[in-house]
RNA sequence: GGGCUGGUAGCUCAGCGGUAGAGCAGCGGCCUUUUAAGCCGUUGGUCAUGGGUUCGAAUCCCAUCCGGCCCA
């Protein structure tokens, strides 16, 4: 049957219920007494005499002749209903066999256990809340295997409602995704942050290597970008001597999409006056395990199923960048002082250099490829070069390394931070260097920002500073392998308009 | 961006040169404690799109569109 006639079907059923003097759609509100987890994990104490009220989706439906058998579920969990036409009467049966699965039902009715132990409603009143007029993709269902369903990714991102309904493994992924982001704001309200708000269209996209999406600001008639990052508006405000302030925002990047990429992402910094890299480390630790305790309820968590066991309890390890690529690449320290040193060691480790103009990017390009893998329990790793770490501070006794640290979870990445530039000479000496890698061709480097350095020269407190992937923490601790997995509406490219044939 | 791989009924899939298939959903019938309810009957398709090869294409080739996996 093709999918007009299928909708057909469902709109002459809707046309017959209001015909029978029941139009679902002028139902305003249905009030309950009971969610489905509350009427089975309460069933004894609520009784079979107690009348209670429950709503939801039908998703599964065994009609027998004169009684029915259905499945209604309010989202969370599903409780079945047993309804007898003796118990409804004429009418109320006729409206109560044009409901399909997919529809919404309000029901009165008292508990009681069938003959084969299932925990269940006696309807006594069924009343149709709404009319799916498309048929939905609800498998079948038992013992935890599942017929049919919706596994197309293709369908499942596109038409997320219908996910949400059918897969609980993807509804459970989402919603403890915005579990984790409200734990996290708590966590950070708690510490005493400010949580603020910075603009999202901006002059010149800073704090960030990355390329701006472009729009235009009509009133002004002015070229604007969206913003790649938080920080500096954030450090402005640090700059007005508020103590402690955090952003949890989103922000967008003009590049691909792959497993961990998403254009627009969700991002938290978070930045305090008077503490060091040492001091944020020991906050994202705190973090991290406030925040599997609020969620979770343990610090000690397993993602995907048989991989490895995380315990946020303790304190992550903390290794030395240039230590680990000496362990783990063979590359000596010395040999990364000098670009051309550093190029031959690259080469030897079997990458091609020729694209590096800086020792940066060959360090980088190492930390990928040796060290990155092998960070499966959570560790900080410290100390990061120069070029690509434009707003942090020098490391004392080293003036080609930073103070910065990323932390990495299972060979991902999940955080960024430093002890920021508070020195403006220094600051404004690092974006001219980043003029300079643009004027090369790097499209992203840094830009100047002379309001941020405004703000330092007038006086910025010794800071540290971090900024975590919101999606990819909570990819991290749902143990999701897709970022689309924890976004609700991932970027899909439009489906073009198929053309059958160009017309002479 | 490169390699591999997929797109067939509303959903999940089979078919891989010779009449377009199955299960589920739907529709009709029987059925007042079923649960992947069951039994009988039945509808449903521009085989992603556009070209090509062929007597003949869902199937082979090319291009395009949209995904997936791996790599950069």
């Amino acid at each position: 049957m093709s999918e007009q006639e299928l909708r057909a079907v469902r709109l002459s059923k809707l046309e017959r219920m209001r015909e029978l003097g029941h139009d679902p759609f002028s139902v305003e509100r249905f009030p309950t007494t009971h969610s489905a987890a509350e009427l089975l994990a309460k069933f004894d104490e609520i009784g079979p005499e107690q009348e209670v009220r429950y709503a939801g989706r039908v998703v599964t439906s065994r009609p027998m002749g004169k009684i029915t058998f259905c499945h209604v579920s309010d989202g969370d969990n599903r409780i079945q209903l047993y309804i007898r036409k003796d118990d409804l009467g004429e009418t109320a049966w006729e409206i109560a066999e044009l409901v399909d699965i997919g529809d919404h039902v309000g029901v009165v009715g008292k508990l009681m256990t069938t003959k084969t132990g299932e925990k269940s409603i006696h309807v006594s009143q069924l009343t149709p809340l709404s009319k799916a007029l498309e048929p939905l993709p609800i498998g079948k269902e038992k013992d935890g295997q599942v017929w049919y369903g919706l596994t197309d990714p293709n369908l499942r991102y596109r038409h997320r409602h219908l996910d949400l309904i059918v897969n609980a493994e993807a509804r459970t992924m989402l919603l403890n995704r915005s579990r984790i982001i409200s734990a996290v704001r708590r966590h950070m309200d708690s510490l005493g942050y400010f949580e603020v708000e910075t603009p999202l269209l901006q002059l010149e996209a800073g704090g960030a290597a990355a390329t701006p999406f472009l729009t235009t600001y009509n009133a002004y008639d002015l070229e604007v970008k969206l913003r790649i990052s938080l920080e500096l508006y954030l450090k402005r405000i640090i700059c007005g001597d508020v103590r402690k302030v955090y952003e949890i925002g989103r922000v967008f990047r003009n590049e691909g999409v792959s497993n961990r990429h998403n254009p627009e992402f969700t991002l938290l910094e978070f930045y305090e006056a008077y503490i060091n890299l040492e001091d944020v480390m020991e906050i994202v630790e705190g973090l991290f395990r406030g925040v599997c305790m609020d969620v979770f309820g343990t610090a000690t968590i397993q993602p995907i199923a048989n991989g490895p066991v995380l315990d946020f309890s303790k304190p992550w390890k903390r290794v030395e960048l240039l230590g680990e690529i000496e362990r783990l690449a063979g590359v000596k320290r010395e040999e990364l002082r000098e670009l051309e040193s550093a190029r031959k060691a690259l080469e030897r480790c079997g990458i091609p250099a020729e694209k590096e103009h800086n020792l940066g990017g060959i360090i980088e390009k190492l930390l990928e490829r040796f060290i990155e893998p092998t960070l499966v329990e959570p560790t900080f790793v410290i100390g990061y070069p120069i070029e690509t770490s434009p707003l942090a501070k020098k490391a004392p006794g080293d003036p080609r390394m930073t103070r910065r640290f990323e932390g990495y979870v299972m060979g991902r990445e999940i955080c960024n931070a430093f002890s920021e530039i508070n020195d403006p000479i220094d600051q404004r000496e690092r974006f001219e260097q980043q003029l300079r890698e643009r004027a090369k061709g790097d499209d992203e480097a840094h830009p100047m920002d002379e309001e941020f350095i405004y703000a330092l020269e007038s006086g910025m407190p010794p800071t540290g500073g971090c900024g975590i992937g919101m999606d990819r923490m909570a990819m991290l601790l749902t143990g999701a392998e897709q970022i689309r997995e924890v976004l609700l509406f991932p970027m899909m490219k439009p489906i073009q308009e198929l053309q059958g044939g160009e017309e002479a």
